[in-house]
DNA sequence: CCTCAGAATGAATGGTCGTTCATTCTTGAT
DNA sequence: ATCAAGAATGAACGACCATTCATTCTGAGG
């Protein structure tokens, strides 16, 4: 359990150095978000403390307002870079060149937004531990509905795309995509929370399904 | 500032009863849970203090350890009681002998599940404050996939009835259910994080339409 | 080799939290 | 009217939290 205790030993004694670094400032703020995002997956978000997070890090307690001003800025950045990296990834997908089949385009992100990087325990915990809050947070609300708004967008385009090239009558682009998003959110909480019940390759099927009644010239 | 030393006298002795009243502990227990409740919409679950809660009560400190043990147990039984209202609402709309046609019968199941008693901020706040933290709570998972796990049977016993009465051809029931539990959690999702986005009115027909699609002689 | 800007440290601080329990008060039985 | 049972109170306590800052240490530039 506590390996904190010095029973796992770095094993290169170059790094093993208890001299203190000092490195540059953007380095050790992603360490730290680093180990902010390991530290909210498992402990939860409401016991994560300043000396967890900088001791998971492996740094001294002050340092994290150093470098952060306080411990609501380091969470705030933390959901910043979380949401960053999910909604970025998208768009990587739905804008790049390399696909030009529409099917596969769809199936790309599919893989993507349940594949291994994004359902790690890890970034679903923080994902929905400040969805949590989001109710209580504006700040959270509005960090989340930036990147999503632009995410959403590229996900409409490419379904009226789709409809376009499929001849699909009376779908619309708007509700899919709403639809598309809302079936991936309730995929990943089902991951999370009863994953004994709902297996990755259970969620990427169920998905998949909601695509082909959607798009059934496109899938499959 | 100090008007606990008795400077400030209440001022109808009478009418303005501050007279401490004795109720039996059931009825206290819920006053508690419902304070508890309200609190975390309005705070966010990590910022719930006891104060908070009992203060929110209208009752004293010492009473939410008289009657929970614990803070921690407060907030458990707060999560079953809102997780067996909700499930135990869908239970009886999908057992219930009113409704004998299947179409009908799935309506007011997406009414319960989007309508105004659910849908309410604070119920979702407080639904999605417990998966935030399921991640790490291993006692929350067993909560909620316990209740979770009866509905989900009977939502899918009642979509295989629906599929044998459409014949509905290569329909799975258990993805299907599946597929529908989480685009209703999506849903509820966005109405809680990004409601300007998302209105109810719309998240009813976005799930509306995914039956649509899989039921399409039973709904419209 | 020396210097020093500033990165890193961690003991100390003040505040807030959950929990306790001696005391007060209410109610129903006598 | 009296009393006992126990519900309710809230000041007090100890634990732990985020944050500070005097001090130590590092490494690039001279």
């Amino acid at each position: 359990m506590s390996d904190a205790s010095g029973t796992v030993r770095e094993v290169s004694p170059d790094t093993r150095s208890k001299r203190r670094q000092i490195r540059p400032k953007a380095e050790r703020r992603q360490q730290l978000i680093d180990a902010t995002i390991r530290c909210i997956a498992q402990h939860g978000l409401s016991a994560v403390t300043m000396q967890m997070v900088t001791s998971e890090a492996g740094l001294s307690v002050g340092i994290a307002n150093l470098h952060f001003e306080s411990k609501d800025n380091l969470l705030r950045e933390t959901l910043r870079f979380v949401a960053e990296e999910y909604h970025s990834g998208q768009i990587e997908i739905m804008e790049g060149s390399e696909i030009t089949d529409l099917g596969a385009r769809l199936d790309a992100l599919l893989d993507f937004q349940l594949g291994r990087g994004v359902t790690q325990r890890q970034k679903m915990s923080v994902w929905f531990a400040y969805y949590g809050e989001a109710g209580a947070r504006p700040v959270y609300q509005k960090i989340v509905s930036t990147v999503d708004r632009l995410a959403a967008r590229k996900l409409e385009a490419l379904f009226a795309e789709i409809i376009r090239e499929g001849q699909y009558l009376d779908a619309d682009p708007h509700d899919l995509a709403t639809g598309y998003s809302a079936l991936i959110d309730g995929l990943h909480l089902g991951l999370l929370v009863t994953p004994r019940e709902l297996s990755k390759r259970r969620a990427r099927s169920v998905a998949r399904a909601f695509l082909r009644r959607a798009f059934p010239h496109h899938i499959r």
